[in-house]
DNA sequence: TGACAATCGGTGGGTATCTTCCTATAATTC
DNA sequence: GAATTATAGGAAGATACCCACCGATTGTCA
């Protein structure tokens, strides 16, 4: 879609959001298919099929340098028996990303009151 | 179905089939995903989409002391970019089994012979 | 304003294994 | 021969990740 510069899409929206909620909640990573939970019962019933999609965005957001990542150490995977995740943070820039974002959401907000309220 | 004792089904002929035949072609071990594929490539067109009968009938298998399996080093599953792989390997007993039951289809192909020239 | 180029979302597939639930069927038992 | 019982098969889903392709959309430039 050719996106304009600086904007974030709802779905790096909702994975800077997921990150920095489960960071609070003394989660220091997350991982793909975590993300997806997440989102799935946040975002209610329509739930994310298209896992393409959700790793797609992950890996742009690692290009623009919004997320770090790196890969679980595949012993401990294996002790737990599953497939060895990939394990990302929130990088301060993403986290200005966020923040930014939000306050264009509040300033159209903003703007869209006062059209309506002078209307 | 109940099992009649020291009978093979089809699919543990066909495992223990290809088990062997990769042994043959200098391929000591194999994994549950590569006699799928060998499966689907032999068994022609219909292919197995239910994993789940494959998987069950390993363990089985190896229950019955016809397989044994180790698991791949994470590492080196990790290093190939993939999840790791359970290997197997058809015993001594496995190998027994098949013949056993390969003389009995003979046998059984036989006494049919035998009655159709005689009917 | 209209065409172009870039990119995004979704679909579908590939890589691997395992579990649970239900149904069908065959072997035993009576 | 009928009833019981054990077991196999199929479907579906969980656990994780990634890639290729197609179509839709949107920002930009002429």
């Amino acid at each position: 879609m050719r996106r304009k510069q600086g904007t974030l899409l709802p779905i790096e929206l909702s994975i800077l959001e997921s990150g920095l909620e489960l960071h609070a909640r003394q989660v220091p990573e997350f991982y793909g298919f975590l993300i997806a939970k997440q989102l799935t019962e946040r975002e209610g019933a329509r739930k994310l099929t298209a896992y393409g999609t959700l790793y797609k965005a992950l890996s742009r957001m690692e290009n623009q340098g919004l997320l770090t990542s790196r890969w679980e150490d595949p012993v401990n995977a294996a002790a737990s028996g599953r497939p060895r995740r990939r394990l990302y943070q929130v990088t301060p820039s993403g986290q200005d990303a966020l923040l930014a974002a939000r306050s264009n959401v509040d300033r159209a907000v903003a703007v869209r009151r006062q059209e309506l309220m002078t209307s």
